[in-house]
DNA sequence: CTGAAAGCGCTAACAG
DNA sequence: CTGTTAGCGCTTTCAG
């Protein structure tokens, strides 16, 4: 592989006017540029990455922390922020973390080390306080509300959307309430919010009875109606946390000749917009795109969006 | 941030023992080890990984190009993929084509450069001629036949697994068969593979009006469901590209009164489980690992897996 | 067991 | 407009 000195050598001109015609800057000499670019075009000369990373101190990645990558809200946080980093160049690291803490604590640490320019956390198991403190080995975004915590953040505030939700399913005479959620934590902020929620609407906590956890997917939404219907077969209303697996409650109860249930979705996928289900939009794609816009900026910031309850 | 040359001189060693006992080899005193662990935790040291793949010549990071992500195909693979990366201490950074040819050498020309150890093609628009062009440059990996073309491929055998499809539909006396599959171009080798395998079956060509391409989820299929039974009212069996795509068309015949037509998926997802279909297995997960396996190696390989057939 | 010194390949003052 | 030179921070011979 030719370096940029060879080329300096076999142009007659220096490094540092090589260096120059490379990053397209002004005060070259028209004939300098013509013999160097013919000189690097002979050799095949492209610029070693490695060396510009180094010599620049930091280097065009970016890290994405994910629990995992089955659920819808993944998929859409993660293809808003490959989206934006396209656009400028930059280059996503996936991040798997299951939200084993140590293995975050890891990415921060080779945060430090300058393997990333910036890191965005879509979820975590690691306290927000430590985060907090590697923001000083370069820009560290969460996808949460950070309260008091010193972190940048763009997140979605789902506590109107989630109430108007239950409104909606109260005006339509829900009974009882299959509520079928994401993480399995109790502690998770979704899980808190939707409580809150539901707790407004109902003036009472959700029965935990009919509270299932760890939803990813269709078949996940399958099996919940299967295990909550064992329970309480009169169940015929459920707020699921992804249009995915209300689509997947349904499809349980025609299987079993149970009439259609009243259903809510959440991400806004198609089959909410096929199987007409009211759902809720947190925009995840664009929180993506403003956490990577955030994740390349210098100063801490906090972007809060509004999700959306919208009817089919 | 402190350097390598802190640590040396306020441990009072050369910054050579210091690299040693940073990189734990042999030949260190155990004196001048502890006094430098000392000052490496005192002073909050971690090398500097730009500075360290400039010297070794190469980064820890495997590109991995994909069209785009909502397939299972591309997740399974990737997932394979992230998991052995994960294992080796390697990075994944994703890197999206759309197929477009400009972008895919504009990935080459990146593995010129040394943004990346390897690359691996989970698909491409590009001749794979040019891919053999770059695997000067670093290991190239792709997942399909290479045929005469000199390129490392890990990729999974499936004429006999479509062959053994078709038989069954045939058996099962399907008359017409509607054939859902991916990308929309005719020269695919999975789709050139499906024709083969049905007119190895059928001794004709599969009806060009009967078949769909650019199916990627539930909602595809039940799109095209749609479609084809209003040209076709009679069609009663489908070939899919995947698990979730026949889901989508049951459901569709299901939401229209026609009788659950005899489906055959693919990729084994949980929904042909569920849904008690037959499905093919193209082992993707293991084939990602494996790819990432064949990445990481120096030499020139070919590995060939076998899809199956499976009934429910 | 330890250290001096020469790179790795590029960028960026600074002096002409 | 161009060249010299000093880094960026680490690894790795090669002598001690």
């Amino acid at each position: 592989m030719p370096t940029i000195r060879d080329i300096a050598r076999k142009s007659g001109y220096s490094v540092s006017t090589v260096s120059r015609v490379l990053n397209h800057q002004k005060y070259v000499s028209e004939p300098a540029k013509t013999a160097i670019e013919a000189v690097i075009k002979q050799l095949d000369y492209v610029p070693n990455s490695l060396a510009r990373d180094l010599s620049f101190g930091q280097n065009k990645n970016i890290g994405v922390v994910l629990p995992h990558n089955d659920h819808p809200y993944f998929n859409q946080l993660l293809n808003g922020i490959m989206d934006a980093a396209f656009s400028s160049g930059y280059h996503v690291v996936l991040l798997p973390s299951e939200y084993n803490q140590a293995v975050e604590l890891d990415y921060l640490e080779q945060l430090k080390r300058k393997n990333f320019t910036a890191l965005i956390f879509t979820s975590h198991g690691i306290a927000l306080s430590v985060l907090a403190e590697y923001t000083r080995y370069g820009q560290i975004v969460c996808c949460e509300d950070p309260g008091t915590h010193h972190i940048s953040a763009v997140y979605s505030h789902r506590e109107p959307a989630y109430l108007a939700a239950f409104k909606y399913l109260k005006a339509h005479k829900a009974q009882q309430i299959g509520l079928l959620l994401s993480r399995n934590l109790a502690q998770s902020p979704t899980w808190i919010a939707v409580t809150n929620a539901y707790q407004q609407v109902f003036n009472c906590q959700p029965d935990s009875e009919l509270m299932v956890g760890g939803m990813r997917s269709f078949e996940d939404g399958y099996r919940a109606a299967e295990q909550l219907v064992e329970k309480q077969p009169t169940l015929a209303c459920y707020f699921t946390n992804g249009d995915d697996i209300a689509a997947g409650v349904r499809q349980y109860h025609l299987d079993h000749q149970l009439p259609t249930p009243l259903l809510i979705g959440q991400e806004k996928q198609l089959s909410s917009f096929l199987l007409q289900l009211p759902t809720i939009d947190h925009h995840f794609f664009t929180l993506g795109q403003k956490a990577f816009e955030v994740a390349l900026s210098n100063h801490h910031q906090v972007c809060r969006f509004e999700s959306e309850f919208i009817l089919p």
